[in-house]
DNA sequence: AGACATCTGGACCGATCGGTCCAGCCCCGC
DNA sequence: GCGGGGCTGGACCGATCGGTCCAGATGTCT
């Protein structure tokens, strides 16, 4: 059954709760009360407290979207066609109610100045995105792959960053429209 | 001489370090201690306490950086070469030695969904951006004025966050290199 | 000089922050 | 049955949070 574990649900809780607060906005007590799980079982899972938890969410979640990433390019006859897929694959993520949550990178990195670990987590998914982007320019045959790929994850990041601003998935749609 | 006020002061400080450290990052004594200034006039300037102290911050930053807007588009013979000189304006503003400071609306974004005087001003300021990028647009003759501002604004905002994460102007140069 | 409005200085408050610590529960192999 | 990790429950800590309040310094009128 592959029943998630309380580590799981602290990772998933935290991951979520981030996105949506920021690093210095969500308190270890509010990510405890939402996995209905007591202080000792965080500081046992994650002995460095809320710096290694907040580091390894981000890590967590940004694999989910490398995966997401090379879900759209999959099916791809061109890179500009992959970049509205994974556009609109980012805005279908947001829940149709709900708040519009930040990408895990932007959600910590006004933290990541007092905070070295994180950092080094945002640079890292970021850096894997990038490459994960180039790798599917070059196979497409894109002309300049490292090129295309840093500017549509600028494009992404940016189009994100607005949707959260005006709490609609709309700046991601129209990057996608654009693309086309 | 027209000697600034302690009013000015405190919105100076307190611009700078939201810009560091976000909204949740920074707490009053430390923008109090930058200022050199007490908690009773904070409250006597802004009754209103850190949300009015924070959004009056924000959208006299914002209104700053839309007059680089202005002025990097003022003598630019195409919106191209306007969107260039714009990311090298922007590229310009971090500290040679210094840490990047981030967007201002992007500093304040995270907190928004929990302060609403927030959001609207991060709103606004964005608004006001893709509107002076519009009419900028249509005054150089672009053939789609609202797609091309609307897409310039994602690509800096990335282009800022990801200078912000690998804290170097690489990314906005690499932008203005893009748009050549 | 005296009265009034403006602004400063800072003590003080309850709430919440991240973090520590340990008693004890539970389930395992023996 | 029993011993011993793996893990949980939660009391507790000092620090810091944003916010309140007011005495009094300062400037500006009449």
């Amino acid at each position: 059954m592959n029943a998630p574990t309380n580590r799981d649900t602290l990772l998933r809780c935290a991951a979520t709760l981030l996105r949506q607060k920021g690093y210095d906005g969500v308190g270890l007590a509010e990510i405890l009360s939402a996995s209905g799980l007591p202080k000792g079982s965080l500081y046992y899972h994650f002995p460095g407290g809320k710096r290694e938890l907040a580091t390894a969410a981000t890590l967590c979640t940004g694999a989910a979207i490398q995966r997401l990433i090379d879900r759209a390019f999959a099916d791809a006859d061109s890179f500009a066609t992959g970049a509205a897929a994974l556009a609109r694959a980012i805005a279908a993520l947001i829940p149709p109610g709900g708040p519009v949550q930040a990408c895990p990178v932007a959600s910590i990195l006004q933290a990541s100045g007092q905070e070295p670990a994180l950092r080094d987590a945002a640079r890292q998914v970021m850096n894997d995105w990038a490459a994960c982007l180039a790798a599917h320019a070059t196979r497409l045959g894109h002309a300049a792959p490292q090129d295309a790929a840093d500017l549509l994850l600028m494009q992404m990041e940016g189009a994100w960053l607005l949707a959260l601003a005006e709490q609609s998935p709309r700046p991601l749609e129209r990057l996608a429209a654009l693309k086309t």
